[in-house]
This record gives C-alpha cells, sequence and structure tokens, in this order.
DNA sequence: TGAACTTTCGAAACAATTTCGCTACCGAAA
DNA sequence: TTTCGGTAGCGAAATTGTTTCGAAAGTTCA
C-alpha cells in the first residue's frame, strides 16, 4: 500500500489519507479551486505544511534556484552594469537566478506593483533588489505588507526606515574629494552634483561642504550645480561656470560622478582648457570610465560590484527568514588619485 | 475508446498510436529524456509537431507572461550592455520578463543545460536568447529537442542550420573599415582581431581581406592578429606590430571592436605615437567607447540595440509557431569617421 | 564464442488531474 | 409542513502523464 505517509515523500494520496479527505480534494486545494469548503481547505493546507508536500512542479525546481527580482532605472551606465555584474556574480554562486527589468526611469508607472507583488508570491521568488530607482514609499510599502525582502541600492528617495538600503559611504568620498583638492591648494572649488533629492548627491554635497568649512572656505552657492547623473550635465555644467566672471570661476571641479566628470573633460576640450594644469577635476564611482578617459580620472572609487553583491546577500538572507541587524549598509568609497587633479595654478607643489 | 487522435485535444496516448511506439517512449520525448533513439525521437517529435502537442505545464503557463532566458558571456562591455538593453527594451514592450544570467566564459559548465532546459519547459519559458557565448551544438541541439526557441546573438562558433542566429553585416562593416583606410592611402594596414574562430571576426576578418585584395594590395601574415576582443589585446598587438622592422610596420589599424581599439589608442600614448598623424585607427561596434575616446574612434557601428530587440522579437515570434523564413538575420553596419583616422603620412589629403 | 555492458523500449505501477454525478442543505413556493 | 429546484462540497472513476524496472537486442572486449 503506497497511501502510507511514512512513505519516503509526501504524495497527494498520503495527505488525503491524513486529512480524512480523497485525493482530488487534495489536488483541488494544492491547485486553489474554488469548490472547496473553507474549512476542508483549510485542514488540507495545514496537513500539507506539516508534511512538506510540494507538487510535481515545484519537487523538480525547489532544490534548484528561487528568482530574485532585480529593477533598474536604466542600465546604459558603467555604474549600472558594474552593480549588475556584482549581483550576478552572487546570484550564480547562491544558486539563484536574476529576473531584469528596468524602469526607464518612468515613476514605476508600468511596473504595475500590484500585480508584480502578486506574480512574485505565485511564483515563489526570494525578493527584489531595487537599483537607483524611485520607488514611493507606497511601493514599497506595498513589498513589504507581504513580506517580500525587498532590498533598494542608492535610493534617490530616503526609504522608510523599515526598508534595508545598500550604498557607499559618500559623504565620506564627497569629503575625501574635497580634501584632496583643499590640500593641492585649491580655494575656489565646484560641486557638479547629481539631482538635487537624490539621497547619495546629498550625502556628496555634505561631505564636500564639510570639508570645505572645516578649512575654514567659503562654500558659494554660484559653484554648486545639481542636474543628472549624465555626461551632457558635465558639459552644461562647466558651461554655466565659465560664465561667471573670471575671479569667480572654479580652479578645481568636483563631479557628482564619472559621467560628468567626462563631461567636463570634453567641454573642456573644446574649449581648450587643459586638465588638470588649468582645471582639476575628480570624479565619483571610479568605474572604467575613469580609468579610459584622458587624462585619466582621479574619482572616488565605490565598491559598485561589492554593493551588487550585498544587496543580493542581504536579500537572501531576509526571504530565508533571517534577522538584519542594520537597515543601511554602506561600504566604504576610496579616492584614487590618477591624472585629473594637480596643484592650484600659480601655487607650487608641495608649497 | 479514448486514444482515437480524432479526439479533441492530443494526448500523448494519441501520440503514441500515431508513431507506433508505447505512451511512456513519447513521454520521454517530451521530457527530453535521453534514452530515446534518434530514429525514434525524431518519428515521435514530428507526430508531436503536427498534431501540436502541448504539455499540462505549458497549457497552464501559455496565457500568462512569458519568460526569456537570456545568457550572456559577461555584461561587463559596451556591447553586451546596449544588446542587452535593446532586448529589455523589446521585452517592456512585448510584456515579457528576462532572466539574465551569465556564464562567465565558462564552457557552460554551470549553465548545466539539461536542468536548465527542464527549468524552462516547466515555467513555461517562452524561450532563450545566447549572446555571444559559446554553446556547443550539443548544447543548442538539447534545447531544439524539446522545442525550445533559440536565438544566437553573434555566435562565437557557426551554429547548426536551424539555430537561428542574430548579427550585423560584419563582413561589409570590415570592408568598409580596410576601403575608408585605403582610400586615405594607407598600404600597410593591420587587422588586430578577435579570436580566431569567432564567425563574427572571421566575417570582419575576410571583409578585410576582401577589401585588400580587390585594390591589389596584399595581405601580409604578420599584420593580422587574432585574440581576445579585450583592451589588453589592442596593448599587446600593438606592441607586437611595433616590434616588426620599421618598414613592415603599419601606418593603420583595423581592430576588431573598439576595447581593442581603445588599447591600441593607450599604448600608443604611452609611446608618443599621435594618433591619427603617425597611425590611423579604425575600430568596431561605435559603442560610447568610440565616441568618448581621445581621439574620438573612427568605428564600423553595430545597430547593438536593435539586434537586442531583434533577436527577442524573433524568439516570441517562434514561441508563438510562427514560421521564421530565415535562419540568419543580419542588420547593417555602418562606417562612423571620427577623428582617428587621417591620410598615411607623407600622402597629401585629397592627393 | 561468450561474458559483460549498453542502448532502447514498453509493461506495470504510480502520481496527479479532470469529469461527472451524488448528497446534503437552503430557501421559496405550494 | 412538504415539495422542489438550485447549489455547494465532495469523491468515484476515468483520464492523463511519469517513473521504475526488466526484457530484448546490439556492442565491446577478452
Amino acid at each position: 500500500m503506497s497511501l502510507t505517509p511514512s512513505n519516503g515523500k509526501p504524495t497527494l494520496a498520503a495527505i488525503a489519507r491524513l486529512t480524512g479527505v480523497s485525493t482530488p480534494t487534495v489536488s483541488k486545494v494544492v491547485n486553489g479551486r474554488e469548490d472547496v469548503a473553507a474549512e476542508t481547505r483549510a485542514k488540507v493546507l495545514a496537513a500539507l505544511e506539516e508534511a512538506g508536500y510540494q507538487s510535481p512542479g515545484q519537487r523538480r525546481t525547489a532544490s534548484g534556484t528561487g528568482v530574485v527580482d532585480v529593477v533598474f532605472d536604466s542600465i546604459n551606465s558603467n555604474y549600472a552594469s558594474t552593480v549588475l555584474s556584482g549581483i550576478l556574480d552572487y546570484a550564480s554562486e547562491a544558486g539563484v537566478e536574476v529576473l531584469l527589468s528596468v524602469t526607464g526611469g518612468l515613476p514605476a508607472a508600468r511596473l504595475d506593483v500590484g500585480r508584480r507583488a502578486q506574480r512574485m508570491l505565485d511564483e515563489g521568488r526570494a525578493g527584489m533588489i531595487v537599483v537607483t530607482s524611485s520607488l514611493t514609499d507606497a511601493h514599497l510599502a506595498s513589498f513589504r505588507r507581504r513580506r517580500i525582502p525587498v532590498v533598494v541600492i542608492d535610493p534617490l528617495n530616503p526609504p522608510p526606515a523599515d526598508v534595508i538600503s545598500v550604498g557607499a559611504t559618500n559623504w565620506s568620498g564627497g569629503r575625501a574629494a574635497a580634501e584632496h583638492l583643499l590640500d593641492l591648494g585649491h580655494r575656489r572649488i565646484a560641486y557638479l552634483g547629481g539631482p538635487e533629492s537624490a539621497e547619495c548627491n546629498q550625502a556628496r554635497l555634505h561631505g564636500y561642504m564639510s570639508a570645505l568649512m572645516s578649512r575654514g572656505v567659503q562654500v558659494l552657492p554660484d559653484l554648486v550645480i545639481h542636474g543628472k547623473f549624465r555626461t551632457e550635465h558635465g558639459v552644461e555644467g562647466l558651461t554655466k561656470l565659465l560664465s561667471l566672471p573670471e575671479q569667480e570661476r572654479p580652479s578645481a571641479i568636483f563631479a557628482g560622478n564619472d559621467a560628468i566628470a567626462v563631461g567636463v573633460l570634453r567641454e573642456a576640450r573644446r574649449r581648450g582648457i587643459r586638465v588638470p594644469e588649468d582645471l582639476s577635476l575628480v570624479g565619483f564611482d571610479g568605474t572604467a570610465l575613469a580609468e579610459d578617459s584622458v587624462p585619466a580620472l582621479t574619482s572616488v572609487t565605490q565598491p559598485l560590484h561589492d554593493m551588487g553583491r550585498a544587496a543580493l546577500r542581504t536579500v537572501l538572507r531576509q526571504s530565508r527568514g533571517e534577522q538584519i541587524d542594520s537597515h543601511r549598509v554602506e561600504l566604504a568609497t576610496q579616492l584614487v588619485v590618477r591624472e585629473s587633479t594637480a596643484p592650484r595654478p600659480g601655487i607650487r607643489a608641495g608649497g
């Protein structure tokens, strides 16, 4: 008799035995049919739970892998692809699959949060990683309500306290960049940052301001320009700075990321401004862009790869029900000096 | 008797009837088991095809949203992320999800093709896009056996005739690049290509050779160097070319892709060789790398974004059972002249 | 030649799902 | 109160698909 639940793996028949219903009824419960009384369903579900029953479909895939949703704003940047490769890296180690989507900067309209969350539950996805994208608190709450683990990397908006976020020490990075320029004798240092409201941008800005203020250098509003994290912003930003009266122009620029810095570089070349002789430039991110540009960019390196890994690790931990100590994971940034910074013109090096 | 194939929906038993084998055997074929003779399998597959059989799993998920598996070799390149963004683009239009994985250049060891194919069937995935990665014919066959649509983008090995591949007009691109250099008066033109066996590399090489030969310029084996599609290969390649006796050194280099060209650029700068004054350089791919490098690279632009879109569109068509006319989709390349090419030293421009 | 494998396949046992009809209960009409 | 149509809940049986295991045929090697 093969119906004995003491048998190796639980079968529908065994569950039926246990609960005193027929096999078809159990089958219906498993498949979510309507024609089962609530009471009966509850009883069967309890037994299924206890016996750890898995449908044949599940059996095949359960031992294999979970699926993690990853949502990017856009993947057309070194930043994005480095983070992504960190995620994929860890995914292959941990044996989970990565379901990738991009919002294209849309305010998550296409995301259709409700349906998405439902699908994730239906298909037993382990959780979700949101990169940079601006999900509203309402969206995040919708996932939290359903107990779907969510980790945010470099959130644009500060997430609610109970959503875990992964980022870098942006403040220290900003401060290190500004201090480096101050050390080189620069006093008029511009900040060509990212979106004003973005949290990471705020942190970098305040690190920069903190460095200036602690050296008694005044922060000039004209030298702080926000915009997008894109090359064009660098081009326009430099143009704007050069339209200032000559004595107010900066001798150094701290760019909010490498793409902006590359834009500055491009516009500077077009105008015949030499970097670093006439203008020092520090980027942020430390992507391949920084290494490959000419001159190679001094940049604050973010451990993007590791941030991706950390994010996925955290999601998987959550999905296993482990307690997470901290709601904010920050990995260290590091200033890497290359060729785009030099002492202020008119100042002797080492002076 | 319910075995009659004239019945409503096709069943395994009906197929078995038709082909004169047993039900279990048909089941095995459907599930891609190995213990079925090739001949028997073919017969059964034909019957399955004709009857339009669908497994219960397929039946259930067919109506839902599809998932497409995308396999990259690596995503750390402009090439990869541009193709990927094309895929994601179309995915969001078509309402399918993208499951991304990277092989990391492993010979598909981690891929575990059998299990993967099974999962794809179980979960009703629409199909698979393989980018650049070197899947063996055996792997591809394993998917074909289970009638999982597969499209390969820029395959390293020429795929079996019945696997659809998407690529660009590499031959014409190679020819256009070489002709451009010939037009500028160059006669000693090196080709710093990709992996020798890679199909796209072969096509570019032969385009280049064809251009040279049609102008009566000899193709010199010393000036053709194969390697990886990576920056380092550019550095090493230029070093090798410069180790030739002076009168044998090339005055122009056609690089197999932009990354290689950037390597050449870097090494040239280190050695004080001016591009394009001393050395003309043409890249391939037309990624952001080409635009951002200094000097901006003349490059053969591939419509990478569109290739991604086309690949996904083709997979989805296949999965809907539409007939695909061609087993090879080629999108047009275009030579974009920027700053890295100039007339051969000693030749007057326009002369 | 024959022993030891391998390959290929199907009978039979299993597992799961679907169909269909029985039963019990409910509320309205007689 | 009785009757009757409707319906929700359930399971028997039929149907569909999968797995196990051994038989038959072929292959390799001594």
